[in-house]
DNA sequence: CACCTATGATTTACGACGCT
DNA sequence: TAGCGTCGTAAATCATAGGT
């Protein structure tokens, strides 16, 4: 029984890449809260519906996210250089 | 450490971020045997009694705190899974 | 096709806080 | 105070998606 629970379980691992639209937002809102990349509850379940995702795979991004940012800070400039560019552009309209 | 002093670095921007202390033991992955020895006692009830974690750490050569811990977190996974899939379950 | 890295998910190990 | 509970997370690892 638990064989069989853990090869369907294990299934789930398949998985597809978020869409850019989705990966766009998770990033808007991680690199405009860079000091504090910790999204509450309700924040978590506002990204969920924005990006089509549930809120354990907005927790999972955010892990993912914090840890491979701060291991590797040079990696993620450019990328940052270009989300704190359109935040400012947000804010200016 | 070197660590500790990035962490320190006010130009970092994870500097006041949650990080895991230089102490924390690595995480070490259980055995095909081990997990699933616990997953069989974790079938015969999620709540482990004293006598019952001594026994599982010995023979698993786990210590009782990774024990304990693993159920701990089985627990949660078991509640994540139910949450994710209120109907059938298989 | 083989090979390699990026990415999402899962697994250990704790810290913080709850309750008894 | 001891000690086990949950919750949210860090960090490592897994497994595959996707690109070259």
């Amino acid at each position: 029984v638990m064989i069989l629970r853990s090869r369907f379980l294990d299934a789930r691992r398949k998985r597809r890449n978020f869409s850019k639209q989705a990966t766009e937002v998770l990033n808007e809102y991680f690199y405009s809260h860079l000091s504090n990349p910790y999204p509450s509850e309700e924040a978590k379940e506002e990204l969920a519906k924005k990006c089509s995702i549930t809120v354990s795979q907005v927790s999972n991004w955010f892990g993912n996210k914090r840890i491979r940012y701060k291991k590797n800070i040079g990696k993620f400039q450019e990328e940052a250089n270009l989300y704190a560019a359109k935040t400012a552009v947000n804010a200016a309209h | 450490s070197n660590a500790d002093k990035l962490h320190m670095d006010p130009n970092n921007p994870s500097a006041n971020w949650l990080h895991a202390r230089s102490t924390r033991k690595k995480r070490c992955p259980y055995t095909k045997h081990q997990t699933l020895e616990l997953e069989k006692e974790f079938l015969f009830n999620m709540y482990l009694t004293r006598d019952r974690r001594y026994e599982v750490a010995r023979v698993l050569n786990l210590t009782e705190r990774q024990v304990k811990i693993w159920f701990q977190n089985r627990r949660m996974k078991m509640k994540k899974i139910n949450k994710e899939r209120p109907k059938d379950d298989r």
